[in-house]
DNA sequence: ATGAAAGCGCTAACAG
DNA sequence: CTGTTAGCGCTTTCAT
């Protein structure tokens, strides 16, 4: 046998016709019993294995998901891919996976490359090119904290309780000066606004004053420090500090130690990896397992033409985790 | 128009034959501007993406690769995915992504998988099954962090060289009591035997005492807690640790810092995350993206059959990273 | 219960 | 420079 052994060889190699073995297969049609057996020790003999390519092109349909995120490389999205593509492979779905690392001309280079490859659908997590781009996809799309849109559903956590919450919890431990930090605002993803609106609104309700701060370069740690190092600098009478993601709130408690200040932090996502790095940050925690589950179940159901097409904004709750 | 347009739809609409639209689509051959021209408009014209799947049929090449990991989740495993996955994205390669949360069973089926959809190549660092059971593939493979084989590039940092220095390190600033802490020996993937054995040979040759403890459940935080609880306890007198992962160092030094005990611990990994999170950890730094690189670079010259074939165990070089 | 034939969308000889 | 033809490996009518 000079490569791999297709169908046609198993059909001559069991006697029987291509399309007997493709029905054993597939257990499609009825077979008898000896047949049935005859093909199935050809395939073990054989060591045949279906060529899913070829079967895709005919069925028009590949059981591909394209995921579409900044990067596994960031506790958050590497959580939540895992717990997507552990559900999506648990209902025979395979994953291709796009790290846009921010930037729209990659984005916009891979939405290209999985509907090149016939993907049966896409979650959407990265936010550099206008949701609209893939709607031209005609496409089941899922989107992840993004800008809600008529005819993509989106999936995020309660980014605006979740602000609430964590301001909360500083002022009942009788906090009053307490800034906030976020990352720059972004059109196409608002669930930063959401936490800075939380924030803002819970000061205000206070009658407190509010001050939010926006940093650049979200993955950079270096950059952090400076920023962080100056704000601390020009803050020297706050007592607590509200980060609206994990990483930053990190940094930073680790330089209000270094400091001695006496300064409460609290951050935002409550992935298992920071919360294992460092149990004693306090954060309001993201539902990922639930978000991944929400954002497939929609997802399949839009491919199976399921999809009753109403609600399109799914909101989850999140928790706070306090500090050990 | 129904469906997508296919490339025949192109041709009609161009007035020319299939070939030619295939021709401009892949340059080749030799095309008039005209016709060329004529051809592109009737692409923009009618939206037409071409079908990668039937492409990849005829040619029987799909340019995938698949990544067997155990989880994106974790930040080794996700640095280390996202520098793979730019790279080869970069090469016009497609990663399907498989996470095996060590599990046999799952990884089997992740390999049959990559197999049925004809994947041109896989970066296995997975470790649960066989290296041989890859082997039957007959597939350009490339190994991390696994045991050599005979047929199967292996890429690792230089482990045993990285269990010194972590020991040295803690000798050099006058700890003698030093105690190291290990996942449970796995055949497939030697890297923290080599680990272990760098550090009891340093502990030898200057005639120190050495422990090893094995911790299982190398991913579950509240396991990890109470095993490490009762091994402080165990050793009231310590004064250094080597952990042969960042994840449980962060664990450890955090509960350090609760007792209030005096203790330096050495990790292990350096990824980018864990660094962020816990910067005063000192840690072995190992070369993620060195290892990515290297990895794509062996995988790739297997797929086109440029490999020389005769070293197959590669070590990189590891470094410190002093806390700070 | 089984087989023959057509074709999924594309490309690569081979002609002209 | 361009078109005709055959076929990648599979599945599915439509016969028998």
């Amino acid at each position: 046998m000079a490569g791999k052994p297709k169908l046609e060889d198993v059909a001559r190699f069991a006697g029987v016709s291509p399309t007997t073995v493709s029905r054993v297969l597939n257990n499609r049609g009825a077979i008898s019993d000896k047949t049935r057996r005859r093909v199935n020790d050809a395939i073990a003999q054989l060591n045949y294995h279906p060529n899913e390519i070829a079967r895709s092109l005919f069925v028009s349909k590949t059981h591909f998901i394209g995921l579409v995120f900044p990067t596994t490389g960031h506790p958050f999205y590497g959580e939540l891919i895992f717990q997507i593509e552990n559900i999506l492979s648990e209902k025979n779905y395979k994953v291709l996976i796009c790290n846009t690392m921010d930037q729209a001309e990659k984005e916009k280079k891979y939405l290209d490359m999985l509907l090149a490859n016939q993907v049966d659908g896409m979650i959407v997590g990265a936010h550099n090119i206008g949701i609209e781009t893939y709607q031209r996809a005609h496409l089941p799309i899922v989107a992840i904290d993004r800008k809600v849109s008529d005819t993509i559903a989106v999936v995020s956590s309660d980014n605006y309780g979740g602000g609430r919450l964590a301001t909360e919890d500083l002022l009942n431990q009788g906090l009053t000066k307490i800034i906030h930090i976020n990352s720059v605002p972004c059109e196409e993803a608002p669930s930063s606004l959401q936490r800075r609106k939380g924030y803002e609104d819970v000061m205000k309700e206070h009658g407190l004053p509010f001050k939010t701060y926006e940093l650049d370069y979200p993955f950079d740690r270096e950059a952090k420090i400076q920023i962080l190092s100056s704000i601390f600098a020009q803050n020297p009478a706050i007592d607590g500090m509200f980060i609206s993601d994990d990483m930053t709130a990190a940094i930073a408690l680790s330089m209000v130690r270094k400091m001695k200040r006496d300064i409460r932090i609290v951050g935002f996502d409550g992935t298992e990896t920071v919360t294992t790095c460092v149990p004693e940050l306090t954060t309001i925690v993201q539902p990922l397992r639930a978000m991944a589950q929400l954002a497939v179940d929609l997802l399949l159901k839009e491919i199976n033409n399921e999809f009753d097409g109403i609600k399109k904004n799914y909101i989850l709750p999140v928790t706070l985790r306090r500090g050990t």
